[in-house]
DNA sequence: CGGCTGAATGTAAAGGATTACATGTGAAAT
DNA sequence: ATTTCACATGTAATCCTTTACATTCAGCCG
């Protein structure tokens, strides 16, 4: 691999021509322009990444972590965010946190470090590490939420009314007739499984059936919704609202081995609305979020925040749209 | 945020004792190191990883293809990749090529431009960017494949037995006393997609079962399988074996929809073992992959390549497991 | 006591690209 | 003909770290 010296003593210019060729081709004129590319390509030169971001004190890249990469709900957001970051002139570099904060710090350095110019982060919690960064810029510090979000993290945030989401969804269920409904949450601790509680609970107040509202904690994992699933069935539910997809195959599994149909005996509605859910017995009726977008937004968000522009837009809010499939109808005794 | 100068003038020393009190510490007096360290920690200093890799060529970096990132199946695979290069101190850089060759070409680059020190790709097909790092380099170059493989390319690779494993699958069914099994496998190109069909035919032929394969081609993902289904439960199969859990859930789908139920009237099995697979309806039947293993044991290939350790495997083979759940059981008619 | 050894530390040269500033050139303006 | 200006290009400093080599010094041996 030739070096930028290399290429500009074959071509016969300087180091500073080759580069500006390279960069900034308007300012050569075309003759030495034609013939630097010509050499750049004939000696498969590519500048080294490591000295221009010494150089330039940019890394041309962004992180994006991810609590759970097995999740395909963030596969989506990923994808979205790579071509966003493409098109900007930027690259992903994808991290699974695990749910773990030490890794999500261990993660966060590499922003400290200038490994990369700019933070994604699609969980809830914000890397200890990088509270001195938040506070201290006057400019908008290179952190961008996706997905969850904290109103006191004083974060730029992308994500759907998720309040308003869970509401259609449990409105959905009440249109059918539905009296007694389970839901299974996500963590306490998720800024954003509250939000929807808070706004199925609302729904439900609202249609004067506050009380018919039967509460579990889930993790969003489908074993987690395995447990909680048959407990509601213990309860009487005739149907669930789960806060993943993931979960609300877990409920299908468990509905079928307590020998009961859905939607027939019970109705089970998701939320995130994966690539798979069609392909569930039955397809599953769930709440789709925008997920390429919400990655494509965040980083235009993180890119605005890069190259200084003002950025009036703190939150973005997205918009969700109810998928109804087969597995929600109406319950068997028509109350 | 400060640099190694800085360091090195609060703590009285010079550039080369901070370098080496972080990277060499033995080679420091003690208290020189204690007077060091301290002044690091106050200083909140880190190392600028350009200019480092820059002076070292070393990007401590592997890079990681998928073809598509939104399959479960190597969000596992991932896993035990990051782990094992934490291990070695690299850390890895996940890049999801959506199957596109312009994708994985683009990636390829940042091997080429030493952005990273490795590649390990997922995939079937090796940037064709990258062929004259491999014969100028043969098996030494860093570069080294997982799950897939093409023995043509001339990378180590990491995978299971996929012939064996594949039999293994025909043969269960065939103990089950199915005799019209229907096979859906992977895209054509894809060489273990080869290998696993070849074992199948196996299989049968040693079972004196030849004619009773029915084999049709998908592509991985559910949506394929759902089509394939519908014609070979047409053509009366009671049985079908999926390249893919994938593929395995759009398999049920379309028996569910053909008013049929698995296992009574198809047995459906898949390969993977997904995390999901137990919350299949039913509980999937399928090869278990040693996914995280798979990630680990070729990071740990790439390192010794990268620490020029004379490297004897070339092909790692990991064993399969059979994993039998719910959806396989003898046909209904005995026959 | 002189010389040698080894440990601890310092000096300074890379490593490769970018870019502010300097220089040179030809054409337009006066 | 002289000045001016814009454009094209070159020079060289700079980004920060690592490390080969040089230096210093204390302790030991003969």
């Amino acid at each position: 691999m030739p070096t930028i010296i290399e290429v500009a003593a074959l071509a016969g210019v300087s180091t500073a021509t080759v580069s500006r060729v390279l960069s900034r081709p308007e300012q050569v004129s075309e003759d030495t322009r034609l013939r630097v590319l010509a050499v750049v390509r004939s000696s498969g030169y590519t500048p080294n990444v490591a000295a221009r971001s010494l150089r330039t004190l940019r890394a041309a890249k962004i992180l994006l972590t991810v609590p759970d990469i097995s999740n395909a709900f963030f596969a989506s957001v990923i994808r979205g965010a790579e071509e966003a970051a493409r098109d900007a002139g930027y690259s992903v570099v994808v991290g699974d946190t695990r749910h773990d904060p030490d890794v999500e710090d261990q993660y966060a350095e590499m922003l400290s470090r200038r490994e990369v110019d700019g933070l994604i982060f699609l969980g809830h919690r914000l890397p200890a590490s990088l509270a001195p960064l938040l506070s201290r810029k006057g400019a908008a510090a290179p952190i961008v939420n996706g997905c969850e979000y904290s109103p006191d993290l004083g974060v730029p945030s992308v994500h759907i009314d998720n309040a308003a989401a869970s509401a259609d969804a449990i409105e959905h269920l009440i249109d059918l007739g539905h009296r007694s409904i389970g839901v299974i949450t996500g963590p306490e601790i998720s800024p954003i499984s509250r939000d929807r509680l808070a706004g199925a609970i609302d729904a439900a107040t609202r249609a004067g059936l506050r009380d018919s509202l039967h509460v579990r904690i889930g993790d969003y994992s489908a074993g987690s919704a395995v447990e909680q699933t048959r407990d509601l069935i213990a309860q009487g539910v005739t149907a669930i609202f789960c806060f993943s997809d993931e979960m609300a195959m877990g409920a299908l599994s468990a509905v079928g081995d307590a020998g009961l149909s859905c939607p027939k005996d019970v109705s089970v509605i998701g939320f995130d609305d994966l690539p798979l859910a069609r392909y569930f017995q039955p397809p599953l009726t769930t709440i789709a979020q925008p997920k390429g977008m919400i990655g494509r937004r965040t980083v235009e968000l993180l890119v605005d925040i890069l190259r200084g522009v003002e950025s009036p837009s703190q939150q973005v809010t997205l918009q969700h749209e109810l998928v109804i499939r087969n597995s929600t109808a109406p319950p068997r005794s028509g109350d």
